[in-house]
DNA sequence: ATTAACCTTGACGTAAACGTTAATCTTATG
DNA sequence: CATAAGATTAACGTTTACGTCAAGGTTAAT
């Protein structure tokens, strides 16, 4: 007699709902407000009907926390960023049966348009931050520049006397 | 003749809502919001009761409209980070008419705890941002190699034939 | 076998950040 | 000076992104 477990393949570790909330930050409304409104796709399900999360399922609402809290995305927006990301997959699995090569180039082609427009708005939010901390830090040098003389002029005046 | 325009000690240019509007892409009904919820101190009025934006209140707007859009504050949020930096102007008012010079360098200190809050907080936003950055330049390299390889492969093709 | 501690799906509630409309007043222009 | 264009307040409406019950089913432990 063969043990079952032994044959499985990729280890797959599952989580319940109160699992992922606690490691993911996010409360366990938001996580079937999430599925509910497409953002996740529905998950595998016990016998009981519980949720069972897998690990990509996770690595998915790191994803979208990045997008939400760094980015500022809606998450209409990240709906279709995802879903871009999806067809980018389905893009993968094509590839793979594709047989043309240059059909393949093309596929890679449009995959990284995608990607590229996300660069561009990383870059965009990536410079309006760092001009605020230029400006930011400035103040700081002024500060110190005064602090200086504040103190030299200290100094003289313990000399006086 | 002397002209008066060049007698303005100050050029005072004024703005209506309209224009401001228009200038700082935010609606004429956002404007009105953010004065009443105290994000833009009340604005001058003329003698009709229209508002009247002063240059100051345009600097304002586009220091609100990085916070919210760059960091993702909330207008609560944005309304106490400018409560501090007001407060940051009055110690500079303070300031001038401090005598001891020991009482200005502790304001100077106590200005710079401010700021350097702000930054961590961009920090924090910058880190994050170029994470995500990293990640999908590694894509766009992966890319990059796959699509050598099969043009590669494409020219042995054709030289076979 | 019975609790206690989870999970499920509705369904209604809410705070933030404005949009929209109405009624009235002001100002620029021919 | 009449009239159109633009401003004001007040009030109600809307969307997004969840929070909060309520009424049950499921699972683990005693």
């Amino acid at each position: 007699m063969v043990s079952e477990d032994t044959l499985t393949s990729k280890e797959q570790n599952f989580y319940t709902i109160e699992q992922v909330a606690s490691r993911t930050g996010f409360t366990k409304r938001t996580l079937r407000y999430y599925e509910e409104v497409g953002l996740l796709p529905p998950t595998d399900r016990t016998e009981g009907n519980y949720r069972r999360y897998s690990e990509a399922d996770i690595q998915r609402l790191e994803r979208i926390k990045n997008l939400r809290d760094l980015l500022g995305f809606s998450l209409t927006d990240i709906r279709k960023l995802l879903e871009a990301e999806d067809e980018r997959g389905q893009i993968k699995v094509a590839y793979r049966h594709e047989t043309e090569d240059l059909a393949k180039v093309a596929q890679l082609d449009r995959a990284d348009e995608l990607i590229r427009v996300q660069i561009h708005l990383i870059e965009q939010k990536l410079a309006g931050l760092e001009q605020m901390r230029a400006t930011l830090s400035a103040n700081l040098e002024r500060h110190e520049l005064k602090r200086k003389e504040l103190l030299a002029h200290i100094d003289k005046e313990i000399i006086k006397n």
